[in-house]
DNA sequence: GTAGCGTAGTTGAAGGCTGAACTATTCCGC
DNA sequence: GCGGAATAGTTCAGCCTTCAACTACGCTAC
């Protein structure tokens, strides 16, 4: 593609398109990634019929005292908007694997509680999806390659997670 | 957690729990690409009105001679569902991008074909996509981490490719 | 104490995705 | 050629996500 262009704003400069070798790094990137998830998403909902959005959520509140966690510490750390959470959790209040609670020291605040039966529900989840994780990614990298990953992975979180 | 098992079915013996280490790996992988490819498709329908989804449909048309596709090959190029990949045809040619066609040599397919417009719209939008792109993955990135990102994605490729 | 502003969370409408059912066509074996 | 299986693509219902209102509460300052 060839562009007349005058380079003021940064996308209206020249492009700075991707080389051959960038483009395959790009397209292994994207690819991988997209039909990992939707194979770990897949393979979850399937023999468990928990997709993994809400595995997640159920995850964040096990891990935590009293297996409780205010809406929007919650939306954080699943990388959810709050709306979508919202949903997620009058769902999962529907099967009766998390209930609301009124926040004691905020009137505002809202903590999602995981109940016993969301409890066993997780646990029952837990080792379907560890396997799929080892099958699809683990068991195909070397333990080096496990590291660039991480250091990959945990840069550019960094970045992102600026400002 | 502990748990009492019998070593019959594979996700029923001892579940491999993830070390300390893997679970960071896991995090950061799981993380980094969500927020990635998150923050690549807001930048892109903000800017420009596509979606990333239908940004790898113009863009997959455009690559082609005749700028035309089967259906069916294009579901898969983009890592799409026949349902999915209707629909959002259907879309794309209520905005004049696309358009259906029979094919000719055979009468249960259609092609999809790119329309003049739709590859306007393609090139107003690439330039905006690829400093995404830059920005948030290959600037953030050594040369080396750049392979091994490419490595890594290739790998994981194979294996999800198989049966 | 109350006005004004910011924060927490919910709701509703509109669009997108999924899986299953459906139509139409082609392929294959006889 | 004809019947049955396979393939291509669409459609529908149900669920999920998004974005923009909206409610409710808390904080600060006057």
């Amino acid at each position: 593609m060839t562009m007349q262009v005058s380079p003021t704003s940064p996308a209206a400069a020249a492009p700075r398109w991707l080389d051959a070798d960038e483009q395959r790094a790009w397209r292994a990137w994207l690819y991988s990634s997209q039909l990992l998830m939707d194979r770990l998403d897949r393979e979850l909902t399937h023999s468990t019929g928990i997709s993994h959005a809400y595995y997640e959520i159920l995850v964040a509140l096990s891990e935590t005292p009293g297996r409780m966690m205010r809406m929007s510490e919650l939306a954080d750390r699943c990388l959810s908007s709050r709306s979508r959470l919202s949903h997620a959790v009058s769902r999962l209040e529907e099967r009766g694997w998390v209930r609301r609670q009124v926040c004691e020291e905020d009137g505002r605040g809202q903590l999602a509680v995981l109940t016993d039966d969301g409890f066993a529900a997780l646990e029952a989840a837990a080792p379907v999806h560890v396997e799929s994780v080892r099958a699809h990614l683990f068991d195909q990298l070397t333990t080096e390659q496990v590291e660039q990953m991480r250091v990959l992975g945990e840069t550019l979180l960094r970045h992102l997670n600026e400002a």
